[in-house]
DNA sequence: CGCGGGATTGACT
DNA sequence: GTCAATCCCGCGT
């Protein structure tokens, strides 16, 4: 028996609360009969159309429609051509507010990880590395995360979070300074 | 370990 | 046509 999903809810919080929040949680996928878990590890904040690092920042389209529906769903894109980056939406329906999942630290389904990345280590330290590891792709855009094929599950709580600014998005002028990027402190556990 | 360049494709100007 | 919330490999230090 799996751990249960957390609930609606837990996303509909404040998004930088919840980026902080899911330090520790535990993220679960079944794939072709393959049971993959990770502890998160990392996540960045995107906090809707006032923050320029946001997709939403740029307006409603096609590939942001999901930011702007109800918490609690996966937002997944496609970046550089070829790599899935896995967010969960986050705060009120209509906010367009979300977090990105940018590394899980691999416990279960080690190899088959290690079968979908073609190498046997840093599987999952990186968005781009964390989806493919997970077979996460823009099929999953838009899936309720209480699926039981992709969701979120409470973890220990983490003991220690560094926060820091976001990686690559040194375009936006007005909010890439803020410390909008959570990662769980490795020297304690 | 740091840096530079190539890969690859959909979304948006 | 440009570029992106990235990754990997090779090379020099």
């Amino acid at each position: 028996m799996s751990p249960a999903p957390l609930p609606h809810s837990f996303y509909a919080e404040d998004t930088v609360s919840v980026a902080l929040s899911l330090i520790g949680c535990q993220l679960h996928r079944v794939i072709d009969g393959h049971h993959l878990v990770g502890r998160i590890v990392e996540t960045e904040a995107y906090c809707g159309p006032e923050d320029d690092a946001s997709h939403s920042a740029k307006g409603r389209t096609a590939r942001t429609e999901v930011m702007f529906g109800p918490p609690g769903h996966a937002y997944v894109y496609l970046i550089y051509g070829m790599w899935n980056c896995f967010n969960v939406v986050t705060g009120p329906a209509g906010r367009a507010e979300a977090v990105l999942i940018r590394a899980i630290e691999p416990l279960v389904g080690i190899e088959e990880m290690r079968r979908r990345r073609s190498r046997t280590d840093h599987l999952a330290d990186g968005p781009g590395k964390l989806g493919q590891a997970l077979g996460i792709t823009r099929a999953d855009n838009g899936v309720d995360l209480r699926e039981p094929n992709l969701f979120v599950s409470r973890g220990a709580p983490a003991t220690s979070v560094i926060a820091t600014p976001r990686i690559g998005i040194d375009y936006a002028v007005k909010c890439r300074d803020e410390l909008w990027r959570f990662v769980a402190d490795t020297r304690q556990s």
